[in-house]
DNA sequence: CCAAGAATAGACCGATTGGTCTAGAGAGGG
DNA sequence: CCCTCTCTAGACCAATCGGTCTATTCTTGG
């Protein structure tokens, strides 16, 4: 029937989607466990620290993800200014096909969590070095001197996840678009590109 | 005894404090009730339109101070470079003397309940617009091109609350700083200064 | 074929949630 | 003085919360 470990894969997936949309107080796990279609017995027996280990796997297997479609994003563009609209795109289709509920996986979980739950700042901390250490990767590949692409990696990082947070509240992506052209223009080191 | 309005009032304040901790999930009535000594009665009198007007009205509070302090610190600083170094020096103080639970009273908010209340999403995004605005005008005031003056602004604001989220996560103030350095740059134009 | 462990299934629990409702205290104008 | 309106006070409510527990159903190795 069903194949071994599958519930609680499908445990993760559903809570990495619900926590995405409506953060971790706003999700209940009767919700999580209705829409896996799996009991409670279940749950907490793949996951015995209960919600708050759900949460920190759920965090930390989109925020994989998510670094692993960075990672290709960045592989694939030529150049800083390239890749950077390149993410920028990426989260703002995100934002649209979801009519603007889902924006970074990590960044709600995050904030909500982070002041009453170590394990989960813990997860939300090392998905966000995973990403900046792909941002400095790349951005090394792409001449940036090496003692300033971590500090880069980190302002990219930054940039990128206010400016997912306002689009949300705006329900306009324009700003990430905007803000990525405007770290591209940081990063070659050129004035402002004139309008 | 009690002046007119006051209990209202207290209310904002503890609401305002407690959603800023805690976000909109994680702060119950009760706690804002016991916080302010004001029994339920009142809350439902001063706010007919219960958890949700409270939210709004108490981002809204926090937005309009903490956009008067903006705008002041901009009035003080000479230049672009100096004033997001200060208004990161204050972002980062908030932090530190927090122990890392305030960071920005509006984004954790914003995140929570912007896809299922439009009341906070509206609250939310007029603090945002307000903010912007105050960037923008003293971007102009230092010689910023009128035409990319609101588009800085967003950029700034953007990689402001990127920062804060960051910084909030990682339990360490430096990427605030070290964000507000590159934005000097950006908007000096010129190439990020050497370490 | 059967015993043992893995996993499912859901009833059940106390606590807490946001919200409603009635009663009465307090103050100000007539 | 007293009536009226504002505001306080908290008991009370159904619903939901995260979590525990026991019973049962699979699956698999011996």
């Amino acid at each position: 029937m069903t194949a071994r470990g599958e519930t609680r894969g499908r445990l993760l997936r559903t809570a990495a989607e619900l926590f995405q949309r409506q953060g971790y107080h706003g999700t209940g796990l009767n919700q999580v466990l209705a829409d896996s279609r799996a009991p409670k017995g279940s749950l907490y027996f793949h996951f015995p620290g209960g919600k708050e280990e759900l949460a920190a796997e759920a965090v930390t297997l989109s925020g994989r993800e998510l670094g692993e479609v960075f990672a290709g994003l960045m592989e694939a563009a030529p150049d800083a200014r390239t890749a950077l609209a390149t993410v920028g795109e990426h989260f703002a289709r995100s934002l649209e096909d979801s009519a603007f509920q889902k924006g970074c996986p990590v960044a709600t979980v995050a904030l909500e969590a982070a002041a009453e739950s170590e394990p989960i700042r813990a997860a939300c901390d090392a998905v966000y070095a995973a990403w900046q250490s792909v941002f400095a990767t790349a951005l090394r590949g792409w001449g940036v001197r090496e003692e300033r692409a971590d500090s880069f990696a980190d302002t990219v990082l930054s940039s990128l996840q206010g400016a997912v947070l306002l689009a949300r509240i705006r329900r306009d992506v324009s700003v990430i678009h905007r803000t990525a052209r405007d770290l591209g223009d940081l990063i070659d080191g050129r004035s402002p590109s004139p309008v």
